[in-house]
DNA sequence: GGCGCGCTACTCGGATACGTCTTGTCCGAGTACGACTGG
DNA sequence: CCAGTCGTACTCGGACAAGACGTATCCGAGTAGCGCGCC
C-alpha cells in the first residue's frame, strides 16, 4: 500500500505548468525541483500517455498541459502514474477449499470485497475533487501569489 | 498503489474464527481455504503481533481472537498486515532546487500532500467503519447463516 | 531581397540494468497433553 | 488407586531464498528552428 514517489513529482510538475503557455521540457522540470532528469522524463510521459499533458518535439518542445487545470483531478494523476487496477484484487477466497461455495451464490461480490471497494472509492472520490487549479489556488493562499509567479517566470526564463 | 494479498486471506480468517471458542491451527485455516500453510502462518503471526488473536502454543493450540469481532475492523487488520506506514511519502520537493522554500514558510504540510492526507483518511475511516462482526453478518444475510455455522463447525471437527 | 533547402541541435520515447519489497518456504524453539512408573 | 515425571507430538516463531515491481539510467528516433545558398 505504498504510492509510487513518482506521483509527488508529477503533481507538482503539473502544478508549475499552470498559466505556462510555452511547452517546458522535463529537463527544465527537474531542475526546478532537483531531481533525476531521466526518472521524471519517464513520469512526464505516462503522463502523456493518459493525455493529461502533450509532447512538443523539437528545438522549443516540451510538456504543456492539454486542458484547463480546473479540469485535471489529483485522481487523474494518480491514475496515470500508478495506473488504474484497483488496490485490492479479491481472489475468491470463498470459491476455495472443502467449504467452497457454488459459483452461482458468488454472483455478487463478497463482503470483504466489497468493504475494500467502498474505502477505495472513497479514496478517489476524495482525490477527485481536488483539482490542479485547487492546488495551485491552495499555495498561493498558504504561501502568497509571488511563488507561483516565480516559478513561471523562472520556467519561462530557462526556456529562452 | 497495491495492497498485499495477504490482507484477504487474514480477514478471512478472522471473519471464520468468528464465534469459534477453542484455538484453531493455522494449519486448519490453511485447509478451509486452501492455501498454502506457511505463509498463511506469516500473517497469522502479523496479526498477533498486532494484538488482534492470541497464539496458544502446544497440542491443542492455534490462534484465536483476543476480543469481540465487533471490536476489530477491518482497518486493524489492514495495519497489522500493511504496517502503519502511510500510503503517500512527501519529500518535500518544494524545499529543493533553485526556487527551494524556506523551512520556516514549510511548517504547514504542502498542498499535495494535504490532498493526499485527506484522501487516505477518507479511505482509513471508510474501513474502519466496518468490525468483523459486521462481515460476518453481512455473509449471513447474504449466503444464510448456514455458511458460517458450517465453517464453525468444520473447524471444531477439524481440531478433534 | 526573397525563397527553398539542408543542417544542427534539441526534444521526446522506449529499451535496458539495479535495488528493494512482497511473496513463498523451511527448520528450530517452546509447550501442553498423554502415558508410564513408582509409592 | 493416585501423584509425579518423562517423552512425544504438535504448535508457533523467526530466519532464509526467489520472484516481481518500482527505481534509475542510457541511447536512439524524430522534429522544429536556423543558417546558408540559390534564384
Amino acid at each position: 500500500m505504498r504510492m509510487s514517489g513518482g506521483v509527488e513529482w508529477a503533481v507538482h510538475c503539473c502544478v508549475a505548468l499552470t498559466d505556462v503557455d510555452r511547452p517546458v521540457p522535463a529537463a527544465t522540470l527537474a531542475r526546478l525541483h532537483d531531481v533525476s532528469m531521466s526518472y521524471l522524463a519517464k513520469h512526464m510521459q505516462a503522463l502523456a500517455r493518459a493525455g493529461l499533458v502533450r509532447s512538443v518535439q523539437g528545438k522549443a518542445g516540451g510538456y504543456a498541459l492539454t486542458r484547463s487545470p480546473g479540469d485535471i483531478t489529483v485522481l487523474d494523476i494518480v491514475i496515470a502514474i500508478e495506473g488504474a487496477d484497483p488496490q485490492f484484487t479479491c481472489t475468491e477466497i470463498r470459491q476455495r477449499g472443502p467449504l467452497a461455495a457454488s459459483p452461482e451464490d458468488c454472483l455478487r461480490a463478497c463482503a470483504v470485497h466489497r468493504a475494500m471497494l467502498a474505502a477505495e472509492q472513497a479514496w478517489r472520490e476524495s482525490l477527485r475533487g481536488v483539482t490542479v487549479a485547487d492546488l495551485a489556488t491552495t499555495v498561493d493562499r498558504d504561501s502568497g501569489p509571488d511563488v507561483l509567479r516565480g516559478v513561471r517566470a523562472w520556467l519561462t526564463a530557462s526556456a529562452s
